[in-house]
This record gives structure tokens, C-alpha cells and sequence, in this order.
DNA sequence: CTCCCTCGAGTTCT
DNA sequence: CTCGAGGGAG
């Protein structure tokens, strides 16, 4: 035989196989007997074994998968996943005019958006699954990938070829250049369950929902492993399209795709409908044919039908406006309330949790369900013993609902059995006492560091990815960390030896009667040992902004932590600063300033920071940011002081009158009094400075001052930023910038960027389909940019000529 | 003083 | 994801 004729034969046999599995698995109608096409199937394969250039992109003998990947690679998605949005406030009400009334709304605002047209809409069913966009050129399929952030995604092609209803080649001649689907890997409830069956049977474990068990399989980095699985697809949109008209509707769009081969929704479940009596028809009817449907939905999705409609409706932020999905009400269980008891977080909140009959709720088996708070038991006067209804909240998050009052157990007097819960006043943990400050939800342990769950949840933290990113410390580990005292403070993770670790975990396992005697599990324990002092030691110059969040000083979280690493730059400055100079700093309040002062002026704090320098500094300390000068005006720091009655315009009145800071810490009573101020503002200035202390804080603030700009750098002052002092609001679709690369763009020039148009708003940058935001911007007068004016103002001003 | 938005913090399960 | 609290705008 000559390559020319297996050539032909290879390419019969595709055509051939492509043809039967179209058969058996998208039209569910077999035409040959398995053992038949098993037999062509190995015909190909033998062959492209034989002949490796035979193999195409689009050869069956892909779909059985192939080599293990390392990793999977990262993927850009040039039209980014957007998510719908779910605009139906909670079905909580039960009544079906209310929810008729939101789509009633929903259809109203889409109509007078599109000047009173009737408005015709395709809806589909909402697959519980995972988004994934495939990319086929010249018809082939080229490249799969998984939804991500939205934005990049992992490419999963090896494992989208082992999808069975997935045409490797559409199903046209000629095929366009390009098209971009996006649709839903699922699985099918009977494969499911087959699925489970069979991995009981091993002993492996099994999978939760679905959707669980649709995920896990297409993560597999070895797509042996996914072909082995039945996983299917249902396309639900185009993104893009190269080489071929864009059809005029969705019901269009989705009826090409099926006749390209690409599984749809079948046509029933995704009629095209007018008004909101259509959607109402079409909600209530797929929600009763929900059970019988063979994969699992979470609700439906409605989409203007017209294409040239939904161009016109465009975008709001990153959710489209011509498309919404209405998910089903969450689904509902009873279940028993075994126990209450309570857990201490990281700051000390002591948080109420319901133990609970274990109970399969929307897929997963519920145990746990939080109370949020003491109110908040007492609200729903849950009580120990009661039967309860549970769901899960958006899904996700175990929530009790309320209370089956009439299944309460009562004593003979009527009385209920169990009393009304109370947030016990000492820790459950340290036995301090727990407090609750007056008009906060929230009680808290007032142990501390001393408090044995706060410390190690502080260690947590501080390990976490987002902080000093350190691999290998898991929860179960800092745990015993901390319980058998081998760390104490943050320090002294740095402070550990392989020698520590290994005597820890087996003095953990032998608290816990476990007994690790096999050689493996020395090695195991040995290798995890190993990880984490290199996890330790690579923590070692983290970014400023990440040290800062690490230490988990209250209200100071991922966004505080930057600015301050941003404004002050140096951890010498941001530790000494006056609660009244971080006040002046960007979205950093008095509340927030106290908390950071209070922080640093805590003795132990100071002695595990001083610790913790000894082995770890920032890499990346700067001089204080420029702009700085201008904002740490004598004025500004005055109304942040915390005097009485002394408000931002008296301020301004009072930083004209004394020379600063130093000059007011100086003047005695009498000369305050003759400030020629308001006589309520002067006596409260001086009653202020009569405190004790006060004047010492005052020179202390001063001297900080001095050294504070010292420190600015005198060249960065004299290029002032483009959009210093700015704010700028994002709308719509930019031609090339992301939107969090506009905003990084507008940060690093100065500019702020905030969510929404208002009078103090000096630019708006409007892209395509721009909305709301325009229209309120043009009203108010509001600058209007495009992406290109932005870019021309991004650069510095051309000095202007003498 | 009151609204609105953003940030922080807590939480579940695989 | 959701709640509460803080910050800033009106």
C-alpha cells in the first residue's frame, strides 16, 4: 500500500466514523452495531500509528485522548465571558404575581429602551454546568477553553476532543475562516449516576451534583481520563465570526449552529416568545418539565431575539443588557438543628454556627449552616432541636431560613423544650470574656493574641496567598502549630527547622492515636516538611502592601494595605504615622486611621513586628508618594485631630491664623482664645489642648511631619501627574483597554476612578454601547472621553513654551 | 444627616 | 456570596 491510498482510506474512515457518532450521540439514533465502529475505529488508529502525518486536528482517534499535560496553558479570550446577570430579586415571595410583577418590569424597561417595538425573545434553558468557548477555523476545532475570570481562561482542547457530541469538523463546505461558540460542558444525569455507580464500585470517591462530577472531569490533566467520562455540550451562542454572515437572531444563530453540527437545546426548550406573558408561559412551564429534563438546569435565559436589538441595548459594566438569566428559587430542605455552638475568627468575632443533621441540599450534603450573629438567632428564634428549612443562598453559601415553629418539641406546659439561644459571655475557645460594643452586630473575644483560635487564624492569614503567600501551611497545620506551641507569633515561622516540623507531626499524630509507622508516610511527612521551610523562605521580601495585609491589623484589607504602601512608602513611616496624617490619605477614615495607630502603639505588636523585621523586609520600599505635599495640608490634618466642633471649614479658618502644627501645639490658652474664631470653636480648641498629652501629640505630629516630607522626593514633585486630583468614571466598551487596564492606567496617572457620575466627576471615558452613565454625564455637564483621549491625556503635559 | 458604593470579614464544601 | 461598617458625596 502506498501513503496516497492510505491517505484515502484514513479519510473515508473519519468520514465515515464523524458520521456514525453523529448518529449514535447528537441524533441519540445508532445506525451500526458498536462493535462495528470499534472495529473502524481501530482500522484509523492503526494507521495513524503507522503513518503519525496522517493524523488530522479533526481524527476521531483523538476523542479517546492523549498524553498527560503538566499544567494546563493559560487562554485569552478575545471576546471576553461575560456572566448575565440575574436581575430577579429572590423569589422569596411566593406569590406568583410578584414574580410575574419583576419580569412584567423586566420586559417594560427592555421595550421602552427600544422606543416601544415589540419585542420578541428567544429563551433557552440556563445548563448547570461549566462555559466553555470553542474556536473553530476552516472548520476545524482548533482550541477549547474554560470560561476563567472571564477575561483568560485554561486551554482544555485535549479534553474538549474527548466530548463525544462535540463535532471535531462542522459540518459545512466552505466553513468560515473563523467561528468562536460559546456554550456549556455538562453532564448528563444518567451518566452521572452511571458515572458514581462506577466509581463506588472502585472505591473511588464520588461526586456531589452534576456539575461537580462535569468539572472534575474536564480539570483532568490527563484527557485519558475525560474521554472516559461522558461529558456533553449544548452551544448557546456565537462570539465571533470570520468569513460567513452573522445571523439576524438569536433563534437564527442557534438554528446554523445545529445545522453545523454543534448540539443545541432541543427546539422546544428554546421557543421564541413575545411580551411578558411569553416569558411568564415559558418560566413556569420549563420549571414544571424541570425533573424530566436529562441534565440539570438552574433556571432559564431570556435574550432580545434580534441581533441589531441587542447591539442597541449593549452593556452595563460587564454583564450584557439585551440578555438576563432567571434562576429557579434555590432549592429548599428540612433538616435538625443538633446543636448551636460557636466559632472565634481571626479578629476575635465569636460567630454562632448551626450543627446540622446532615441533609442533601441543591446537590451537596449540608452539616454546617453559619448564624451570622446573636440578632440575628434571635430573629429566627432558632433553637436547638428545631426542625429547620435550609437552602443554600446564590447557591453556594448553607443558610437557614426559618424555623418549623410547629415541630417544635414542647414540654408538657407548652413551654418550648429548649431556651432561646444566647451568645455565651466568655470565649468557647480561651475563656475570655466576650464583648459587644454597643451598636455592632458582631460580639468579640476579647483574648487577643492570647486567644488560642486567634492566633491561629492570624498565622492563616498571614500565610495566605494574597499575603505573604506561603505554600505548604494549611489550616490543619497551623493548627497544630500553634496547639503544640512550636509558634507563637509570626516570627516564629521563620524561626522552624526541619527537625520542629517533624517532631510536630508526630506529636500531632500521636495526640490524634494515629500511628504512621509505614516508611512512605515518613517520607510524606519528610517531603511536606521540606515544602514549607521553602515556602517559608521564599516569603521572605514580599511587597510592602502584601506585609501590611499580612499582619491583619483590623479594617485594613488588600485595598488599605495598597494605599498605604503607596502613599507612604516605607513600613518606618507607615508605623509611626499619627492617626491624623493617615486620615488624610484616600479612602482611609478616622475609623480606620485609629485602628492602624492603635495598632502600632500596641506594646506586643511592636515587639512581633520588631521579631518578624529580624527575618523578613519589604522588597520594594520607596520614597513617599509626590503628591503627598499637596495633601498633608496644615488644614486637613487640623479637621482630622478628633477636636470638637472643629469642622472642615474651621479648619481652614484656623490653619490661616497659626503657623502650623508646631505653632498651635505652642500657643497657651489665652492666645487660642484670641484666634478670632467663633467663641464655641476656640473654647473647644483650648479645653482640647488642655488635655493631657495632647500638646506632646501635637510636636510628635509635627516632627513627623518634617521628616514626612523630607523624604518626598523633590524630582517626582516638579512632573505632576497627568490626572492628579481627577476622578474618572468607566463606561462601556473600549476599543483595546480593559477596563482594569484603563482604571491601572488612570491610577498610575493620578487619577481616580470611581463607579458612578456625579457632579465632581471630571472625565467620563465612554466606549462602545456606553449607557446610563452617559446619558447622566451629558446632563451634569460632564466631560465625555474616548479611549484615545484618555490615552492623549495619560501622557504628561507638553510643558507649554515661556 | 442620609444615601450609595466599596471594602473587609466571615462562611461552606469539594 | 452576603452582611455590616466605613468613607465620601449630596
Amino acid at each position: 500500500m502506498n501513503l496516497f491510498s492510505d491517505d484515502q482510506r484514513a479519510a473515508d474512515l473519519r468520514r465515515l466514523l464523524k458520521h456514525y457518532a453523529h448518529q449514535y450521540y447528537v441524533l441519540d439514533a445508532p445506525t451500526i452495531p458498536d462493535a462495528e465502529y470499534d472495529r473502524l475505529f481501530r482500522e484509523l488508529q492503526d494507521l495513524e500509528r503507522e503513518h503519525p502525518a496522517l493524523q488530522t486536528p479533526d481524527s476521531p482517534t483523538l476523542r479517546v485522548g492523549g498524553q498527560p499535560l503538566a499544567q494546563f496553558d493559560s487562554v485569552t479570550h478575545a471576546v471576553p465571558m461575560l456572566s448575565l446577570n440575574n436581575a430577579f430579586s429572590d423569589m422569596d415571595a411566593e406569590l406568583p404575581q410578584t414574580r410575574h410583577a419583576e419580569l412584567i418590569q423586566f420586559d417594560e424597561r427592555i421595550v421602552r429602551e427600544l422606543d416601544g417595538a415589540v419585542v420578541d425573545y428567544a429563551v433557552e434553558p440556563k445548563f448547570d454546568g461549566l462555559a466553555v468557548s470553542l474556536i473553530y477555523e476552516h472548520g476545524v476545532l482548533t482550541l477549547a477553553a474554560t470560561r476563567g475570570d472571564g477575561v483568560s481562561g485554561e486551554n482544555v482542547t485535549a479534553n474538549i476532543r474527548t466530548v463525544a457530541s462535540i463535532p471535531l469538523r462542522l459540518n459545512v463546505e466552505p466553513a468560515p475562516a473563523l467561528l468562536e461558540v460559546r456554550g456549556e460542558v455538562l453532564m448528563l444525569k444518567k451518566d452521572f449516576e452511571a458515572l458514581n455507580a462506577s466509581q463506588a464500585g472502585r472505591g473511588d470517591k464520588t461526586f456531589a451534583n452534576p456539575r461537580n462530577a462535569a468539572a472534575g472531569s474536564l480539570r483532568q490533566l490527563d484527557s485519558r481520563i475525560t474521554a472516559a467520562r461522558r461529558l456533553s455540550f449544548f452551544a448557546y451562542a456565537i462570539a465571533r465570526i470570520d468569513g460567513a454572515p452573522w445571523p439576524l437572531t438569536h433563534r437564527d444563530e442557534m438554528d446554523w449552529l445545529e445545522r453545523l453540527g454543534l448540539p443545541v437545546a432541543d427546539a422546544d426548550l428554546r421557543p421564541v416568545v413575545t411580551g411578558a406573558e411569553g416569558l411568564i408561559a415559558y418560566y413556569e412551564g420549563v420549571m414544571a418539565r424541570r425533573a424530566a429534563l436529562p441534565y440539570d438546569i438552574d433556571g432559564v435565559v431570556y435574550k432580545v431575539d434580534r441581533r441589531d436589538w441587542q447591539e442597541r441595548l449593549g452593556f452595563v459594566s460587564r454583564a450584557p443588557r439585551f440578555a438576563i438569566a432567571h434562576k429557579f428559587p434555590a432549592e429548599e430542605a428540612l433538616t435538625v438543628v443538633e446543636a448551636i455552638e460557636e466559632q472565634v475568627g481571626r479578629t476575635g468575632a465569636v460567630t454562632p454556627v448551626a450543627r446540622l443533621r446532615a441533609v442533601a441540599v441543591g446537590g451537596v450534603v449540608v452539616t454546617n449552616a453559619t448564624l451570622h450573629n446573636e440578632d440575628e438567632v434571635r430573629r429566627k428564634d432558632v433553637r436547638v432541636g428545631d426542625t429547620v428549612i435550609v437552602r443554600r443562598a446564590g447557591d453556594v453559601i448553607p443558610e437557614v431560613v426559618s424555623v418549623v415553629l410547629e415541630r417544635r418539641a414542647l414540654a408538657a406546659d407548652g413551654q418550648p423544650l429548649a431556651a432561646a439561644y444566647r451568645l455565651p459571655g466568655v470565649c468557647p475557645v480561651c475563656g475570655s470574656h466576650v464583648l459587644r460594643e454597643e451598636g455592632e452586630a458582631i460580639a468579640r473575644c476579647s483574648g487577643g493574641f492570647a486567644c488560642r483560635a486567634q492566633r491561629s487564624q492570624a498565622i492563616q492569614h498571614f500565610a495566605g496567598r494574597r499575603m505573604m503567600d506561603i505554600d505548604g501551611l494549611g489550616e490543619r497545620y497551623v493548627d497544630n502549630l500553634v496547639a503544640l506551641d512550636y509558634v507563637r507569633g509570626v516570627a516564629d515561622l521563620y524561626r522552624l527547622t526541619l527537625d520542629d516540623l517533624l517532631e510536630m507531626k508526630r506529636r500531632a499524630d500521636e495526640r490524634d492515636g494515629v500511628t504512621p509507622e509505614t516508611v512512605k508516610q515518613g517520607q510524606v511527612a519528610t517531603r511536606w516538611a521540606e515544602n514549607l521551610l521553602a515556602g517559608i523562605e521564599a516569603s521572605r521580601q514580599p511587597p510592602l502592601e502584601r506585609l501590611l495585609f499580612a499582619l491583619g491589623i483590623r479594617h485594613v484589607g488588600e485595598s488599605t494595605a495598597k494605599t498605604l504602601a503607596d502613599s507612604l512608602g516605607r513600613l518606618s513611616l507607615i508605623r509611626r504615622a499619627p492617626a491624623a496624617v493617615l486620615a488624610t490619605l484616600p479612602d482611609i477614615g478616622v475609623v480606620v486611621a485609629r485602628s492602624l495607630a492603635e495598632f502600632f502603639a500596641e506594646a506586643s505588636n511592636v515587639e512581633a513586628l520588631d521579631q518578624l523585621l529580624l527575618f523578613v523586609s519589604p522588597c520594594d520600599e520607596h520614597d513617599p508618594a509626590p503628591g503627598l505635599a499637596g495633601k498633608l495640608t496644615v488644614a486637613a490634618l487640623l479637621a482630622r485631630l478628633g477636636v470638637p466642633r472643629l469642622t472642615e471649614v474651621r479648619s481652614q479658618q484656623l490653619a490661616e491664623r497659626v503657623a502650623g502644627i508646631t505653632a498651635l501645639a505652642d500657643l497657651d490658652r489665652r492666645a487660642v482664645l484670641d484666634l478670632g474664631l467663633p467663641a464655641e470653636v476656640v473654647n473647644a480648641l483650648a479645653d482640647w489642648l488642655d488635655e493631657a498629652g495632647r500638646r506632646a501629640a501635637l510636636h510628635a505630629l509635627g516632627d513627623y511631619l518634617d521628616e514626612l516630607l523630607s523624604q518626598v522626593d523633590p524630582d517626582a514633585v516638579a512632573a505632576p501627574l497627568p490626572l492628579d486630583g481627577k476622578t474618572l468614571v468607566l463606561t462601556g466598551t473600549l476599543p483595546t483597554l480593559s477596563r482594569d487596564q484603563a482604571r491601572a492606567l488612570i491610577e498610575a496617572a493620578g487619577g481616580k476612578v470611581a463607579g458612578s457620575v456625579s457632579k465632581k466627576t471630571h472625565y467620563l471615558v465612554a466606549g462602545e454601547a456606553a449607557g446610563s452613565k452617559l446619558d447622566r454625564a451629558v446632563e451634569l455637564g460632564v466631560a465625555v472621553l474616548d479611549e484615545s483621549a484618555l490615552l492623549a491625556m495619560l501622557s504628561p503635559p507638553v510643558a507649554e513654551g515661556e
